[in-house]
DNA sequence: CTATGGCACGGATT
DNA sequence: AATCCGTGCCATAG
């Protein structure tokens, strides 16, 4: 039980097991601000001196050696190297994220984003629309849409709103056109109306995004076309067209095109709570798996703190021995979601293995009530510890952590490389026993449903291979 | 008559 | 306790 763990840390608390599941569903960017936070108003607690690794010059976990040097690199891939790794550096900056890491093929720039933008428009504008302009994009999201509104910034800079929109409508045509939108479907608005000055665009496709996004994003194209009262296959040339030249979040890659390069239709992640690489870099090496910790050293009371308490005045001695507490309270809390972070993924990589090294397919179907079973933990704890999470694969792919726990997943691509390979539409009943011989036996309904999780059209709909786009 | 989508139910999952 | 997901039944389109 989780009790077991906290016995040997502590005598357990309600106070340190509310704080150790809050701490447990922080993303690794909100426990850098949960942390520095943390850091800064409390005296007790302190941050010590990075240690690196003599040989790779990696940033070291609190304890112990470089767990990549002192292991053997044997090449078994079945016992991944699991281990909490402090790269402070990923989250520097005023929450605005910069260039990732070496092997992120997602960013574009090398310079972070609102710098880049603000290069862009800055000939453009007087010393004070500039000001308003960089307050401007500090304020986007990884996604590039902004965090605060119109309101609000003209309030602050105590100028018009006209004028804060005519300043965003100049930052959205600049670059990542859309930047600095507030919505995906403002962002594709913005794209479709400067793509259409120099090229010809579907003339519903304004419509369709004003009126329809929802039925775009999901791939509804039946209901699409019946809402634009076209036919399907013009909604379907539509929503082509603004997959294949528009992107709904501007400050990062590219949505659903359904082919090669990643990125789920659904959601666009931005910066991994977990790392997977193989040692090395070359494939037939065994995992590494880092558990991010966006920290530069350790943290610890300060010793100088506990010290200074025995000569502390009567009244002061009370609220210093409240901060001391506290932070002993968070260092443990801490190292408690690390520690479970780290069973976590030490159980789950090896579960998921093929799913990782060789893609979708074979994804296992596994629940988190299970792990919770072999770890003993609450089924909650793993619950908290999956949710929000991002994490990288080998192959530089970011995908939500609740990845690992789809159920469907290797039954929506098993069913996807039959269609592919279909030469003439299959029927949702055919295709539910070519799936069953295939040792997926699920109900033709579920078919019909899979299919439209993929974005794919109903059989009567989907002879023709390729689509003429405008 | 066949193929498919909508609605809703029940069990599993969170 | 709330939510998600697979499924069955029924209406509708072709």
């Amino acid at each position: 039980m989780l009790q077991t763990h906290y016995q040997i840390l502590r005598p357990l608390t309600t106070a340190h097991l509310a704080q150790t599941m809050t701490l447990l569903s922080l993303t690794a960017e909100e426990l850098h601000q949960t942390i520095e936070s943390e850091l800064a108003s409390n005296p007790a607690l302190e941050l010590v001196e990075e240690r690196r690794c003599p040989t790779c010059s990696r940033l070291l976990p609190p304890r112990g050696n470089c767990p990549i040097c002192s292991r053997p690199q044997g090449t078994t891939v079945d016992e991944p190297i699991v281990f909490v790794s402090p790269r402070e550096d990923f989250y520097t900056g005023s929450g605005i994220s910069k260039e990732d890491f070496p092997e992120d093929n997602y960013s574009t720039t090398t310079e972070d984003l609102p710098t880049y933008v603000l290069r862009q428009v800055a000939t453009e504008l007087d010393p004070a629309d500039r000001r308003i302009a960089a307050y401007l994009l500090t304020h986007l999201d990884e996604d590039g849409f902004l965090t605060i509104t119109v309101m609000e910034v003209a309030r602050f800079h105590h100028v018009l709103p006209s004028g804060v929109e005519a300043i965003i409508r100049l930052i959205q045509r600049a670059d990542p056109i859309g930047v600095g939108s507030s919505s995906p479907q403002e962002a594709l608005l913005v794209q479709l109306e400067i793509l259409a000055e120099t090229r010809p665009v579907p003339p519903l496709a304004e419509q369709a995004i004003r009126t329809s996004m929802d039925l775009l994003s999901r791939h509804q194209y039946v209901d699409l076309a019946r809402s634009l009262k076209i036919s399907v296959r013009q909604a379907q040339e539509i929503a082509r067209f603004i997959s294949e030249n528009l992107n709904p979040f501007p400050g990062r890659s590219h949505w659903g095109d359904q082919r090669q390069p990643a990125a789920a239709a659904t959601q666009v992640y931005h910066h991994p709570d977990i790392l997977i690489t193989h040692l090395n870099e070359s494939s037939d090496n065994r995992l590494v798996v880092e558990i991010i910790m966006p920290l530069a050293g350790t943290l610890r009371i300060n010793p100088l703190f506990r010290q200074s308490i025995r000569q502390a005045s009567e009244e002061k001695i009370g609220a210093w021995k409240s901060d001391l507490e506290r932070a002993s309270l968070f260092v443990k809390c801490i190292q408690q979601r690390n520690h479970t972070m780290q069973r976590l993924m030490q159980r789950l990589v090896i579960l998921q293995q093929d799913f990782i090294l060789h893609g979708e397919a074979d994804l296992k179907p596994l629940t988190r009530a299970q792990i919770a079973g072999e770890l003993e933990v609450h089924e909650s704890t793993i619950s908290r510890a999956v949710s929000n999470k991002a994490v990288q694969l080998p192959n530089g792919r970011i995908v939500p952590m609740s990845m690992f726990f789809d159920r469907s997943l290797n039954v929506r691509t098993a069913l996807r490389t039959i269609i592919e390979a279909e030469s003439s539409p299959l029927s949702d009943t055919e295709l539910a026993s070519l799936l069953a011989k295939q040792g997926y036996v699920v109900a033709r309904r579920t078919v019909a449903k899979y299919r439209a999780m993929e974005g794919i059209l109903p059989a009567h709909l989907r002879h023709n291979r390729s689509t003429v786009v405008a």
